[in-house]
DNA sequence: GCCGATTTGTCCGTATGTATC
DNA sequence: CGATACATACGGACAAATCGG
């Protein structure tokens, strides 16, 4: 279902890009051939760049065109970007991919939890903790927590799936925004009771705040993953100077 | 310099929530509110407020408003995030620090750093290694690739100082666009003798591609970040259901 | 160096659709 | 249902940067 015009431009654009026709340090036809090719307005071929722009797949040079940076990658083994799920990244990356539910409890936000996942304290939560098995080997322990007056009802069984399909297709429930940090700590007994680390004594750990449509925060999740398995990607671009101060 | 009257409504509103006029949860006034407020058009004000989305600030309810998602961060020792050099990090964080060069060459791109950098094979580079001290502890081990075609010239006393601001003050070179992948690995035998790695054998390393206002690839760095001194912080929203394929 | 054509950047006004309340 | 609020789209205008003659 294409939901907006813009969007099927920005699809199309960045399909042909990856298609080869128009190769990395080329110029995008103008503005205003775009225009003409898919029959609309300046505006909305600019905010379909906009998205490639963010992307990082082209960078927009005033007075001379829309260049091409994108270049396709030799190979992304397991990269983590934007706003994927796991399962969605092992199904990108073909690999083949196991879930175990290790935890699975209702609990209550005390003060630590409280701070480090920004839920008020004392608010009913669902405690999960997973660990994601790839070509047999166990390589992220995922520990997360949702909020019970969104996330109603959460089984075991749907935690051994996919919970954001889950989500989404029960209980209707999407994630809007996600704010993540990632550091990197010393791996801890429950990291080596779980995960396969071999000769690592040291781990990626991603923290992930997750915001519903309403803008409520709704999850909480801390991602310890095995540095073979970690690998995340971003693009920055200036625009306008709007970013200082 | 204010360059962009949606700019200037930007830091405005940013300003004012981060002073807590609009607070966590709240919403922001209205659109058209805001059209009277700043003398200006719907559009203008969009502009402002498609910043603070993508900024992770606030994120719109259609049909409600526009909430406000960004709390005061109690602890930020070390905060690396969209597009600073260390040095600006540094500054952000009123932390002492200090640069060592190690190294400084000029070569020639061989077929691995081609590959790796995605500059031209044979390309003539400089080859900097710059130690990070922070609080007098040896934190960071960059190694940067510079394209002379670009970077005319560049001295070991520029790199001792900030090389960004050199670059643009001596030389006009400003980033527009910034690559970067995340990863974690061993220590190696340079990040032992360089770092104080203390009881760690990873650390973070962030490689970076950056590109110029002509869209041309110049920098490639590859920063090896002691683990208690990397923190990287991300938002990610979707908006209007482009992201997908 | 100047000028004009091209191209992106900013801004305005308006109309219509959709979701919330 | 109507009022409000955000989402999408169109059109036009002018500024700023680039490039070629």
């Amino acid at each position: 279902m294409p939901r907006s015009k813009f969007g099927d431009i920005y699809r199309d654009l960045k399909y042909r890009i990856e298609s080869g026709e128009y190769p990395y340090q080329s110029l995008v036809p103008s503005e205003n051939t775009l225009v003409a090719v898919y029959g609309c307005s300046r505006n909305t071929v600019r905010r379909a760049l906009a998205g490639l722009i963010e992307a990082g797949y082209v960078q927009a040079i005033q007075g001379k065109g829309v260049r091409v940076l994108y270049r396709p990658a030799a190979r992304t083994p397991f990269t983590l970007g934007r706003m994927e799920s796991f399962c969605e990244t092992a199904r990108r990356c073909r690999t083949d991919y196991q879930t175990k539910v290790v935890h699975f409890s209702m609990t209550q936000t005390d003060g630590a939890l409280a701070a480090a996942s920004g839920f008020p304290p004392g608010a009913d939560v669902y405690h999960v903790e997973r660990v994601r098995i790839i070509d047999g080997r166990a390589m992220v322990l995922e520990v997360s927590y949702f909020l019970r007056s969104v996330v109603t009802t959460l089984t075991p069984e749907a935690a051994e799936q996919s919970i954001y399909a889950y989500l989404e297709r029960e209980l209707d429930i999407q994630i809007m925004t996600s704010k993540r940090t990632i550091t990197v700590e010393h791996a801890s007994p429950a990291d080596r009771l779980y995960l396969d680390m071999g000769s690592y004594d040291c781990l990626a750990v991603v923290s992930n705040q997750a915001f519903n449509a309403d803008g409520i925060l709704f999850e909480y999740t801390v991602s310890h993953y095995h540095p073979e398995y970690f690998r995340f990607q971003d693009t920055a671009s200036r625009r306008g100077k709007k970013a200082e101060q």
